[in-house]
DNA sequence: ACCTGAACACCGTTCAAGT
DNA sequence: ACCTGAACACCGTTCAAGT
């Protein structure tokens, strides 16, 4: 029971883990307030650090959004990759797995979704773009299993890919921006699913 | 040439125009350098004012970006129409000029675009949805001349029009976050507009 | 190697006061 | 009715200095 035990322990000089703590801090500021609330020296005191500190791990506020929406993509490809664990083999099921997945993790996620992918005109963005990579091939592999499968038609693989993508991203941005009520969503991506299956569908 | 016509003549002492004036360079600074670097001290230095004048026309900074976005979905409404208006008759040459006009002006006024699409949890934002009814309600009724000529399956309208809507939104923000060549536009507008075609043809 | 703390140049917002 | 200008409480970023 020494001074150094107290329920706001002297933290000894070196913090050893504040990168992640940052990290995770801002996440969960992210979630709650948005980003634009999300203050480098705020996070620094709720973590106990001088406002100085963070720089050491990120050069600077865009920094660490940008490792926020890297880190995004990852969860991303987990949450497409599980999905896909507990589905069938046929293509319109892991269609749907894909696309139901997607959805989800995008409406769940709404403000880091959108520090995914409003990237522009930005430096450092390249690494960004490299993160969304994975996510991207998980699409156009599923792509190409249907085009082998007979059940979508042979063409651009990425350009169909990248259409499906957009389609899904765009349901969650309406949703997310209250355009359209949370409630429509399984409808919604349902709609997409089945019109793309039939839209794609080699004619007999 | 007296003293009050020098290159910065002195401005009597009500402005007149503000409201209007500041959401002119608002817009050219949110088309220039993005909404985050948008100041409204900047915006009252630029137009010669003072910075506590903004506060008469908009209640804070928030306000500006939302009649930034009022005025962009009335913009968008009005790109739609005339792209109708230039345009055939049929429901294939319909869909096709919304499509195109919908895609050119979100990744021509891309930072536009996020504001127009990213309200949620603000007040005030009443008035932003609102803003953006029109446009909904023109492809809403795109969908009801599809379903009339029998070239898109009977169902709910607002569903199908949903996903259409999304599908093209998506597409511009793939293309505005730079995951996706702008020089991919058109194409990937087509195959989006001509999967639909052939994924709302009611089967025979 | 990692963190501190003062300093600088900005913000948005508020409000009494001016015309 | 509309604008000014001082004041307040924040920011992000920089950097010499500490351990």
């Amino acid at each position: 029971m020494t001074e150094t035990r107290t329920a706001t322990p002297e933290r000894p000089y070196h913090h050893g883990n504040l990168r992640d703590e940052l990290l995770a801090a801002a996440e969960a500021t992210l979630r709650e307030r948005g980003q634009e609330q999300l203050s480098l020296r705020e996070l620094a005191r709720q973590i106990g650090v001088s406002h100085g500190a963070p720089r050491r791990h990120f050069a600077d506020r865009q920094a660490l959004l940008d490792a926020l929406a890297i880190t995004g993509f990852g969860r991303l490809d987990d949450a497409l990759r599980a999905a896909l664990e507990e589905t069938g083999e046929d293509f319109p099921s892991r269609l749907r797995a894909t696309a139901g997945a997607y959805v989800r993790f995008a409406t769940d996620s709404a403000a880091l979704l959108e520090l995914m992918f409003t990237t522009k005109h930005r430096e450092g963005a390249e690494a960004v773009r490299e993160a969304a990579a994975p996510a991207f091939v998980r699409l156009d592999a599923l792509i190409v299993q249907g085009q082998r499968s007979g059940e979508v038609a042979a063409g651009d693989t990425e350009q169909v890919s990248i259409v499906l993508f957009a389609t899904l991203q765009g349901i969650a941005t309406l949703i997310n921006g209250d355009m359209v009520d949370l409630s429509r969503l399984e409808d919604l991506t349902d709609q997409a699913t089945e019109q793309f299956l039939r839209g794609q569908r080699p004619l007999g």
